[in-house]
DNA sequence: ATGAACCTTCCAGCAACTGGAAGGTCAAGC
DNA sequence: GCTTGACCTTCCAGTTGCTGGAAGGTTCAT
């Protein structure tokens, strides 16, 4: 499929898709025409990047993570390892969303929208504990 | 406090933290010797930066979600608004996260470290299907 | 066969840092 | 009081990860 069709499946623009094959990061075939030609499992990797990216892991993170679908690297211990750190940093994230969603609900429903000085928003922030 | 303890206590590198004052994000006061000097309230604030970057919200977003500790702002309709849509992001994101987490988990347990052709997720991959 | 809607490369610019130089400040030890 | 080392300051340049736009080729429907 052309780069259009690959964009509107991955959620990825068309650019930012040319750009991740410039860094070598999805390299698909190109037809007589010079159009790059993408098939599944090139989709299945732009999705891939688009989900991890938006969820702030670094293009060099995603290389690594993209490297266990290589059926070849999925083989080998050290990248298993590498899989394994980052589902720790995977959970930890979670963590972290979880305790920023909490925060923003506070932030949301804890203060009535008016101004009191005993909001317990400000309070926690006065007194230097975690909101 | 000076900007080292503020960088250890936020998780931030002093060279960011410095960036987000040049971008009006978070401004300490000045000592006479011309140093920062961070109070709790600021390291909170960038404590909050930190996790929130991380999990892949602009320093835009971040600036709307900082706008919520500041009382005048929490107090406005629109910003509450702000609030509650990037509750649904963060959500939104958390889905993302647990999923990437079960794709993660299969490659590094379904696929048993050899090249069978079998292999549950070269298989999904192969036909398109999402692992 | 012509126009719209694709696609191509290339080059410039922006966002969000990051590193390094050149120099001022501070607290500890001699 | 003076040095030494770990802080801090500003400024400027470089990197990462896109993103927009120009200039031009391809495809397809009318």
């Amino acid at each position: 499929m052309n780069i259009g069709e690959a964009s509107d499946r991955s959620g990825l623009p068309a650019k930012t898709i040319r750009y991740y094959e410039d860094i070598g990061l999805v390299r698909p075939e190109r037809g007589g025409n010079g159009y790059r030609d993408y098939d599944l499992s090139d989709v299945h990797k732009l999705r891939f990047l688009q989900r991890s990216r938006g969820l702030g892991f670094s293009v060099e993170e995603c290389r690594q993570l993209l490297a266990l679908y290589e059926d070849k690297s999925r083989a080998s211990a050290d990248v298993k390892d590498i899989a394994q750190t980052k589902l720790t940093e995977i959970d930890q994230k979670i963590r972290e969303m979880m305790e920023l969603r909490r925060t923003l609900e506070h932030l949301v429903h804890a203060c009535h929208g008016n101004d009191r000085p005993d909001c317990p928003i400000l309070d926690g922030l006065s007194d230097g504990k975690a909101v």
